[in-house]
RNA sequence: GCGGCUGUGGCGAAAUUGGCAGACGCGCCAGACUUAGGAUCUGGUGUCUUCGACGUGGGGGUUCAAGUCCCUUCAGCCGCACCA
């Protein structure tokens, strides 16, 4: 037959929709997969090639696990809130809503022409009210629990525009809109507490299978450490300073003290200090910096030394400087350390520039050049003096703090607690009402959703306010406490929020008791394969496993950890080699792949391009060869005749059908991709096949090939549907040759190659290289010192 | 700066984990069929001074045997980034 991709595609998306074969069954008797790939962010520019990878690689897994019999979950859904439909919805004049309906619609549209086997019966959009009432009601649930919070902080804010900025968008303190200064200003802004969840994030990592670097990703970003918490006297007034140190053991070497610039000792005592104005000029220098200047200019030291104040070193009793510096952050530890130029590069940096004593305390460097942060014998330390081990000096400093009640053991985390409002219109409503009297009470849960109301300029507000903030009857309402006139935060989530417990919704997707039905939850959960991209292992993947914790803390959820497993794919880059971007040029738009070659060929050239979990560019002619493998596979239909099994292929075929169950379960498409074509060349040559055979080698084809393959099954005589049919089974005796080609060296130099009986004893092997003239001519006459024999593989003969 | 990953033909890549390096695909070369080929089919294709030698970024080592293990060095990519 001819591969005629156009005519039979659409044919066999109808016929699978029409009988409902990729809809998870609610036979909770059957075995369960659930398959996540993660939801995508219907833009305007539709889809692009990496979406088609990012789900190519679970979706073949999920076609397998229907073979095999699974009542598989594999859902789809859209993550619609966010920045870029608010800020397109601004630029055309048109509702987001409207937008975010076609974005979804030609999302969905083209996702069904790739033929991806998603459930479409349990679709969910984050910005549907009848799920984002549920995001809203965890929130609540958190609210409840204390996890939420309210704090003033420093954001980058253009004064010129009246608009708050992000990092990326203030860098060098310039405002990317306007090229106008930006500044530091504190605003009021909503927390999640996540950092109390800090260590079951970390403990639950030990229990799931994710790929390594994963898991370190998610280890780096809550940064656990450990070390001390030590309170330094201050001269001049009854306080001491608290700082956290992962080094007391160096606490000897202490010759001075680094405060944040913001450190709020400095307000305090502003009447002890002679430098007052000095010390506000540099804080008022540092906030005009953004976060991202700040760390950026690591190697120029700057800092004032705060006159009129000084510090008690609680180890030797000496009195030493106090500094405010930008070196040290207000956002981590106590925002005050104790520093030990001898021993670390920052503090040392800081010395030289400013003067200050540098005492060793550990041997083993030359101060004199560098900081020595190696380990070490103590030295100058007193009751420390001759220890070797930093575990050792550690503790004992730890016992003689605890004893003076001057300090104890501490944790501190990177991870922050998560800024969780924007200043926008595009997001769920943060269910809060401020209330005079009461204070900040939770909008009644029989109230959720508590819908965004529908605007028509939802441009911010001057100074950065929310553009609900404008709509009078959604800003006013009474206190569902006191009945007194209150009013109703304006702020937004950020686009986290839905991400957050999707994976859940799926599960039930349209239950409008409850954010999804306990059984069905105790059935599906956990996901046990939930595929995605390196760039969310981080953010998003923490806070959904942060909100999951918390559900199953409160019982919503019958198990802790969200995702049995992960897995990520790489980047499709541009023909280039460069990252696709539409600057460049080198975008490839996957819709113009399916209609020149098809949906199968587009499937089946993502997975072959190269390793999945790898970047590899695009390469237009290499489509063309899937191509040719496909039309090689619709001719087959040809030489197809009679039942059974060739003798020739027979042990290529379960051989192959090993190799394809394996390699599908690795996520190493591209060699079983290979091997099905290794396979297609071996009955070329062999020149027929059985109709058995055929049909065995489609099966193995489907997950990655649906349509063709479907079609041929059906040319071949077959009512059914093949996507449903079983995943054929090999015999592991018949992928055993019985005679193997060993490698045979002479002093470990190839030599040659000699079929053997399989699994032939040594002298057997022996005998025959002996009887082989060309191999015996490398060592006649030498001495035959030593013989190496590895079974199926090599023989290597050490002859002198 | 720290952490991680990667480095193999002209290109994308394989290599049962220490055992025939380059599977599979692209490209290229030759031939066939053709008025024609950017279609299809067949054969070939790591390099070189080609009965042999060399070859997995460079250098060194362990081993009968190294792409794979160890030491060292270089290059690229991705995270994090003054985390006390």
């Amino acid at each position: 037959m001819r591969y005629d991709f156009k005519n039979i595609e659409a044919k066999w998306q109808e016929e699978w929709e029409k009988a409902g074969i990729f809809h998870a069954s609610e036979d909770h008797t059957k075995p369960k997969f659930y398959g996540l790939v993660e939801f995508p962010y219907p833009s305007g520019a539709g889809m692009h090639v990496g979406h088609i990878k990012a789900y190519s690689g679970l979706e073949v897994v999920s076609r397998k696990r229907r073979m095999q019999g699974y009542n598989v979950l594999f859902p789809m859904g859209f993550d619609a809130y966010g920045l870029p439909t608010e800020n397109s919805a601004i630029k055309f004049n048109t509702h987001p809503r409207i937008l975010t309906d076609r974005n979804i619609e030609k999302f969905t549209s083209q996702l069904k022409r790739v033929g991806f086997s998603f459930d479409w019966t349990r679709v969910i959009d984050t910005t549907d009210e009848k799920y984002y009432k549920w995001t809203q009601w965890i929130f609540r649930k958190m609210f409840d629990k204390g996890l939420v919070f309210r704090a003033t902080t420093l954001v980058n804010y253009c004064p010129n525009c009246k608009v708050v900025l992000s990092n990326e968008d203030s860098q060098g303190g310039k405002c990317d809109i306007c090229h106008g200064d930006v500044v530091q200003k504190s605003k009021d802004v909503w927390y999640l507490r996540i950092t109390e969840y800090a260590d079951k994030l970390l403990e639950g990592l030990k229990k799931v299978d994710y790929l390594p670097n994963v898991k370190l990703q998610q280890e780096n970003w809550i940064g656990r450490s450990e070390g001390a918490f030590a309170d330094f006297k201050l001269t001049n007034c009854d306080e001491s300073l608290r700082i956290y140190t992962t080094r007391c053991d160096t606490m000897f070497g202490v010759t001075f003290m680094v405060i944040a610039p913001e450190h709020p000792i400095i307000e305090k005592y502003a009447d002890r200090i002679n430098n007052i104005a000095e010390l506000e000029a540099y804080k008022a220098e540092c906030a005009k910096k953004t976060e991202f200047e700040r760390t950026q200019l690591v190697k120029d030291k700057t800092g004032v030394r705060i006159d009129g104040i000084a510090a008690i070193n609680p180890a030797n009793g000496k009195e030493i400087p106090v500094y405010i510096s930008d070196y040290v952050m207000m956002g981590y530890g106590t925002g005050a350390i104790m520093a030990v130029p001898a021993h670390d590069e920052r503090d040392y940096d800081f010395a030289k520039k400013f003067g200050i004593d540098i005492i060793e305390v550990i041997k083993g460097g030359d101060i004199s050049k560098e900081a020595y942060t190696g380990d070490g014998e103590m030295v100058n330390s007193e009751f420390l003096n001759g220890i070797k081990t930093k575990k050792e000096a550690i503790d004992k400093m730890l016992a003689y703090l605890s004893e003076k009640g001057i300090g104890e053991k501490g944790v501190q985390y990177k991870m922050k607690d998560w800024a969780f409002n924007r200043q926008r219109y595009w997001g769920e409503p943060i269910p809060i009402i401020h209330c005079e009297k009461c204070g900040m009470v939770g909008v009644p849960y029989e109230e959720l959703p508590l819908r965004l109301p529908d605007m028509e300029n939802f441009v911010p507000g001057e100074g950065g306010e929310s553009p609900l903030a404008k709509v009078e009857s959604f800003v006013n309402c009474t206190c569902p406490k006191c009945g007194a006139p209150a009013k109703r935060e304006t702020d937004t989530m950020p686009q986290w929020a839905g991400s957050s417990w999707y994976f859940l919704r799926y599960c039930d997707a349209h239950n409008d008791e409850a954010f999804a039905d306990q059984e069905k939850l105790k059935y599906w959960l956990p996901v046990d394969w939930y595929n995605g991209g390196m760039e969310h292992v981080t953010r998003h993947m923490i806070y959904s496993r942060f909100w999951h914790h918390f559900l199953y803390d409160i019982g919503e959820v019958p198990v802790d950890e969200p995702y049995a497993k992960r897995t990520a794919q790489g980047l499709i880059l541009g023909p280039d080699g460069d990252k696709m971007s539409k600057s460049k040029g080198n975008v490839v738009d996957p819709n113009d792949v399916v209609d020149e070659y098809g949906a199968d060929v587009l499937r089946i050239y993502i997975l072959f391009m190269g390793d999945y979990g790898s970047a590899t560019p695009w390469n237009d002619s290499s489509v063309k060869g899937c191509k040719r493998f496909l039309e090689r596979i619709a001719g087959l239909t040809d030489i197809a005749k009679g039942t059974g099994a060739t003798p020739k292929l027979e042990s290529a075929f379960h051989k192959t059908i090993k190799k394809v169950s394996q390699d599908i379960e690795e996520m190493k498409f591209n060699t079983a991709i290979a091997a099905m074509m290794a396979l297609v060349n071996d009955i070329y040559n062999v020149g027929t096949l059985t109709v058995d055979e055929l049909k065995t080698l489609i099966t193995l084809l489907n997950p990655f090939a649906p349509h063709i393959t479907e079609e041929i099954w059906h040319v071949l005589g077959e009512n059914t549907l093949l996507s449903v049919e079983a995943w054929p089974s090999y015999d592991e005796a018949k992928t055993v040759d019985s005679t193997v080609t060993i490698a045979v060296q002479i002093c470990g130099k190839m030599r040659g190659t000699i079929d053997v009986p399989a699994g032939a004893e040594e002298d057997v092997a022996f005998d025959i290289i002996m009887k082989d003239e060309k191999l015996s001519s490398f060592f006649a006459g030498k001495n035959i010192v030593k013989k190496i024999y590895v079974k199926n593989k090599i023989f290597n003969i050490i002859a002198k």
